[in-house]
DNA sequence: TAGATTGTTAATCGATTAACAATC
DNA sequence: TAGATTGTTAATCGATTAACAATC
């Protein structure tokens, strides 16, 4: 049997959803329509009641979805409930940028462990995080269970570091670096690419001043 | 008449290319062809043949496309040939790893001016660019051809700061901040959402262990 | 009850992939 | 010439949007 996994665009939608969903509960709201989305999200109604179902929720006519079961059946879909350790390594301005993005803890990721090589780097605090020196990666894996390597060091170390993660039996990555990584089919590389956002604008920068 | 946009996904498929031309440029390889492509990109030659026929290439059958003309005609096609004038806004860990991004040059982004609010930034130098007040701005963007204004501030203060960008007359917003800007509809805002990447790495993680 | 909103099936639209002719 | 690769038209696939029935 087939499953029909759910469309790549409505996982990229769902934590506006989410953050939406916060802020309702956060003023006690308790029920939210697909047009409360709609208004604030510029989306297609239709598209979000979509995209609801595909989480499993379902809603009452009239009313709409409960915010608070709404929020955590989305926690749930997206593993968010339960936090996953990761590690990360690279800690240059990216990497210190990654760090003292608060809002991940709220996002299913506890970076519990960073890491470096250079001198001037290892034994210093970044947002409260000691770095620690890289030759610790695989030791401290084994002793924790780490589920996502975060890699945030220069291109031509990428790869290096990902078959340290790959090694230290590390089973997803999230990749910064800019580089394509070369991993076992059974590890998960998620890259995110700044260049590309770029190239989007670039286009319709070009598109609107073309007008 | 409708013109017929270049796709989306294929517009970000591009740097992609432009990544590996330049490679094959600097080991002075003359031609390219879509296998080469495919087989590092590890995607469809066929995709990709359509993709440059977007950008208004032509090749040769049983070469390929030569490199540096091809690289010429993508570069010209973002409009990266001359590089777009920027005023980045948010000195925090960000904004100094965007500024740390030399690769920008090459993509047709010139951060020239660098702005904060915070007394204890400015003045100070960040990657060779000293950080100027934020008072300054709309003066400065009078006097200059800015194209591109970088929001990496606070959520809390990212609206203010789009008011800003949009008064001084700049016509496209790169924001970082993880808010939804409310601006006229001739300016271009491109949003750089993390939490989407992280939504597909937690369901792809979820997919991947359930198996 | 009437009306608003959900939920689902069908229609449309757009991107990817397949097929194949053109050409160096 | 034969074969590899481009370029284009057609087929397929998947996501979005439309239509409408169900229901509180």
């Amino acid at each position: 049997m087939r499953t029909i996994h759910t469309p790549l665009p409505t996982i990229r939608r769902i934590p506006l959803y989410l953050k939406i969903l916060e802020e309702y509960e956060k003023n006690g709201v308790e029920w939210i329509s697909t047009t409360d989305f709609s208004e604030r999200l510029r989306l297609n109604p239709i598209q979000i009641r979509k995209d609801m179902a595909f989480t499993g929720i379902t809603g009452q006519p009239k009313k709409g979805y409960r915010v608070t079961p709404l929020k955590n059946i989305i926690l749930d879909f997206l593993g968010w409930n339960s936090p996953a350790e990761a590690f990360l390594v690279g800690c240059g301005a990216l990497g210190s940028a990654l760090l003292g993005f608060s809002g991940f803890q709220k996002y299913g990721l506890n970076i519990t462990t960073v890491f470096d090589t250079d001198r001037h780097l290892v034994g210093k605090k970044i947002h409260g995080k000691e770095v620690l020196h890289l030759d610790r990666f695989h030791d401290l894996a084994q002793h924790m269970p780490v589920k996502i390597g975060i890699i945030t060091v220069p291109e031509a170390n990428a790869q290096q570091i990902a078959d340290l993660m790959v090694d230290s039996g590390i089973p997803a990555i999230w990749n910064f670096a800019p580089a394509k990584l070369t991993v076992p089919p059974h590890v998960v590389v998620q890259r995110e690419d700044l260049t590309e956002g770029l190239a989007v604008l670039s286009i319709r920068i070009k598109e609107t001043i073309a007008r």
